[in-house]
DNA sequence: TAGATTGTTAATCGATTAACAATC
DNA sequence: TAGATTGTTAATCGATTAACAATC
């Protein structure tokens, strides 16, 4: 097999690669030096090629990655070269914004579904999707093998409705909610706990003062 | 000074203790031992005991934390004891999502503007605030003395905008748009990419498959 | 071929864990 | 006092950086 267990620091790396890697197609650029690369992503060239040789040689001595191959191949590594049905869970203002978000779909995430209990919303339209009660979800689940949730709802309700979506074939959850979710080992969650992310940001810009 | 050079980790954890502590005040627990949080919280007592002391001894041998108190002292070091005005830029989905986030304002943020450049979203309502157009953002800013800025809008008009902003008086980014930006020393970015957030959950889920 | 740059091993650095004396 | 648990030093582990032989 490819993998000897990955650090979660490289994890954390490899989608900015990608982005990097898009930014050079579209200025035109064709091949990119480990040390070239590093001066543009402000960390250094031999971490660059140590997080990439996790994956494989894609370099060549002498001539550096060529963008586009290496581009391909992050992709790969990602599983973002492969369509993945996901649902979003709860359609307040957050859950509303994920659905409208057309990048997600650029990049292979087809949103099957926006559910919520709320009849004021159900039925409205989000990003090409309608809002649906949340009664159809194990159906849609189910019927679309779908594996990833997107949860936007408040915490208990999330807490509470994570263990009904595993048992109809979830095994990913991407987490808005300001909890951390118990999950059995072959499930993954995902958090994006904004209210932490804005305190660091406070911490770091009034530490000083 | 209280600071001997924090390490990112250290930070990082710190708004997830902020937490959790907030949980135990709600079920009314009074204090805590690093061991019994450990195990709540999935990580070591060391870790617990090391991360809080490089900030003050805030525990009593023999006793624990008490669990208000820490959560006091946790709140003064992500300052967050006190209110800070910050702005929105960009009314998308996104901007206006977080400008409804009623969490944020509880926890001292306090949203002075948001701002857009579409005359269709201008003078809506978001979350108590009006949009405004771009144009008053200056003013806005100046009077206001506000230092935090969330950027909801595309890269390229990101990037254009962190200077003016700065040279408004802005010291921190909260950043959402897909684009590492450049900025002086004194002023902090904070990242909030959700395709990456998104494509390593695709990574952890589909990886051995 | 000579120059450039990788892949990879070894050295360094930093963060986490373990251990335990101090002390409530 | 005895038991519990911290604060802190030392040991371990893992991640980053440096170095360089391999090779395009």
């Amino acid at each position: 097999m490819e993998h000897k267990e990955i650090s979660k620091a490289v994890i954390q790396r490899l989608p900015r690669y990608y982005r990097y890697l898009e930014d050079l197609m579209d200025q035109g650029i064709e091949r990119i030096s480990s040390g070239d690369l590093s001066r543009r992503m402000h960390l250094t060239a031999s971490q660059i090629r140590q997080d990439l040789n996790n994956f494989g040689g894609f370099g060549q001595q002498g001539y550096g990655y060529n963008v586009f191959n290496l581009h391909e191949e992050i992709a790969k590594i990602l599983k973002i070269d492969q369509v993945h049905s996901m649902i979003i869970v709860g359609a307040g203002h957050l859950g509303l914004a994920l659905s409208n978000y057309t990048n997600f779909r650029k990049r292979g995430f087809d949103i099957k579904g926006v559910f919520d209990n709320n009849p004021k919303v159900i039925g409205q339209e989000a990003g090409g999707v309608k809002v649906s009660p949340m009664s159809e979800m194990k159906d849609i689940v189910e019927k679309n093998h779908i594996r990833l949730a997107a949860l936007c709802i408040p915490k208990d309700a999330a807490v509470k409705i994570v263990d009904d979506l595993i048992s109809y074939g979830v095994r990913g959850f991407w987490n808005f909610a300001h909890v951390d979710l118990e999950v059995p080992e072959h499930v993954v969650v995902e958090n994006v706990h904004l209210s932490e992310s804005l305190m660091r940001l406070s911490y770091r810009v009034f530490e000083e003062q």
